[in-house]
DNA sequence: CCGTATATATCTACACTGTAGATCATGCCG
DNA sequence: CGGCATGATCTACAGTGTAGATATATACGG
């Protein structure tokens, strides 16, 4: 068998066929037969590289993250770094709208991902969070900023028919609806709404730093 | 056929069904079979009350949804009710760990969604929150409750082995774990955190609170 | 009472899924 | 040459959602 867990070419080939056909066919159609078909080669040839079809999600949460790390060790001050790193978030979401989710269901415990953590733990010490309250902070911000992606590429914030016409069909019960017609006409503006939530959290993080001088 | 969208006492029999039978067995378990010998039938037998398997999971989506609606119109103020909201949110999650990510997956545009989130645009409205800032509030708050509900229930926050020892392990690449050795090392206290980041959101909310007087 | 409609449950079958297990081909090393 | 590891293949199994046709039971108008 092959050195499974090594990083041997037939492998990384394997893991981009099935990041290609996800985001290409839905993440539902991603079956170890359509890969093997995408490789040119039967289902179980794939077995001895990646392991399992969960084995190979992890593969795929593994690749996505890789493009996360950049960022989070970019360069300037910790605000810059984390508002640089929840872009990219953000971005991979767009880039990779069907496999993102991969991000939010499986516990991610890679090297990478602590290696992600680290870097949002450093960029709130260097900003001034007590210790004690760095990890609550971080998995706030990763909590909000992962899930706004999440919801912006899936379609959640933008449900058909929009939720205007629901709130009108809805009626008297509904009234808030009623009086916020008027702005939930417009269509929303996904990148300024990301921004004001980042200056948001970023609020909230800096409340917790103690004065100095 | 019976008329499929209507409560009659068959489909409540069968949603039911398949939320108990989630809940002890995982989501991934939900299978038309397994729910069809629970109820006793065979598995063509749940179509007509409940359409498809997708048509039931919304069904349970409804279900849970239900749930909140109550604390959405609890009496007292604008903060009592997001704050009995929020902790609807989190109790359904503990309650129905396994149905929760439902709720999350499927963009619900049902009445009862529609209803729950005019309650939140009422609440942050009477708050004296500016209407044009009102959508992207409630997505923020919602997004955040709902992630941090999906995090802890689904283990996302408390990996095993714990981050700590990761840290440890990845060793000179995970420095701000060492750093915050110490504060990783306690047992995280979940509702303390609900309750902090709770706090967090409606000073957040407040900021846009124009002053009076 | 019968006949008919309506609702409910059943059975079979199809096209999928992940993957265990056995087999076969190829190339490398001594 | 033998021996072995690597890689791919083929078959088969247990499971999935569900279309389609068929049966059964209940209720109602005559």
């Amino acid at each position: 068998m092959p050195e499974q867990g090594v990083e041997n070419g037939r492998r990384r080939e394997i893991l981009a066929a099935a990041l290609a056909l996800a985001e290409e066919k839905g993440l539902a159609a991603l079956s170890m037969r359509a890969m093997a078909a995408r490789v040119g080669v039967t289902p179980m040839a794939l077995y001895p590289h990646v392991g399992s079809k969960d084995a190979l999600l992890d593969g795929l949460v593994d690749l996505l993250l890789a493009q996360l790390l950049p960022a989070a060790r970019s360069g300037g001050g910790w605000e810059d770094r984390l508002r640089a790193t929840a872009r990219a978030v953000r971005g991979l979401a767009r880039r990779h709208p069907e496999t993102f989710r991969l991000l939010l269901d499986r516990a991610s415990v890679t090297p990478d991902a602590v290696r992600l953590v680290d870097g949002l733990y450093a960029a709130l010490l260097e900003a001034g969070v007590p210790p004690q309250r760095v990890p609550r902070l971080e998995r706030l911000l990763s909590t909000a900023v992962l899930g706004f992606a999440e919801g912006e590429v899936s379609g959640r914030f933008s449900p058909s028919p929009d939720r205007w016409d629901r709130g009108r069909s809805l009626g008297e019960d509904a009234p808030a609806h009623r009086e916020l017609a008027e702005v939930l006409a417009r269509p929303a503006d996904w990148d300024a709404e990301f921004e004001a939530n980042l200056d948001d959290l970023l609020h909230v993080i800096r409340r917790y730093v103690p004065a100095v001088g």
